[in-house]
DNA sequence: ATTCCTCATCAAGAAATTTTGATACGTCAC
DNA sequence: GTGACGTATCAAAATTTCTTGATGAGGAAT
């Protein structure tokens, strides 16, 4: 009922969700892991481009990667995604038992 | 256990919590309605750049807003803070029960 | 009617992010 | 070794987002 958001990492996890070509990235791996060489073929994007991608879900924590000779496999990191749930269960929840300011206080005195 | 993710409204509502300034607003709105001067002086934000920010979160449909005389009160629209949880949590499961691709078949084939 | 207050919007510049193409590096096949 | 393959990284260009300062509109007070 109370806990406090930190908004600095909630800003960063949300920024590496914000972009549909990287939520598709994470929709694929919902199946299991992936090497990049079938993302890019299933999102049909430059291989640059993937890779760039694939870097802020890494730096952001919510993938992780495995070399497997020339290959990289890429796999959803369940922590991180427990830490963006919980956020966003913090976000729904009110944070005092609501103080009805605007109902009856005077705004900005 | 199955949920497809529309991946352009989650980009889309991603993008809207990807700012530091967003998610104080958001966390200040958790304590209910507030006016935007109240937001402007607890956040430290000039006005124009509050309201961009409002407009970002309003466009995105996190909050609504409400006018009572020459005031303009925001509060969270609770019906997309639930959406932004059922992304999140369909990010947790996964998809099919587990195809485990990569131990056994070759990638890439 | 004039002026002040709260807020939205706009234009311009600044800053950050994304895309693209090139290059480099390790691994595998020959 | 040589060459092909899978991937990461880098620099430059393109695009998007953010900040700032100015302007304007509507309500309230005088």
């Amino acid at each position: 009922m109370k806990t406090a958001i930190d908004s600095t990492r909630a800003a960063e996890l949300f920024h590496a969700l914000s972009d549909e070509t990287r939520i598709g990235i994470l929709e694929m791996l919902r199946d299991g892991e992936r090497c990049v060489c079938d993302l890019q073929e299933d999102l049909e994007a430059a291989q640059s481009r993937l890779s760039f991608h694939l870097k802020v879900l890494r730096d952001a924590g919510l993938v992780s990667d495995r070399k497997e000779g020339r290959w990289s496999y890429y796999t959803l990191v369940p922590e991180t995604l427990t830490e963006l749930h919980d956020v966003a269960v913090s976000l729904q929840q009110s944070r005092r038992r609501s103080l009805p300011l605007s109902k009856s206080a005077r705004c900005c005195d």
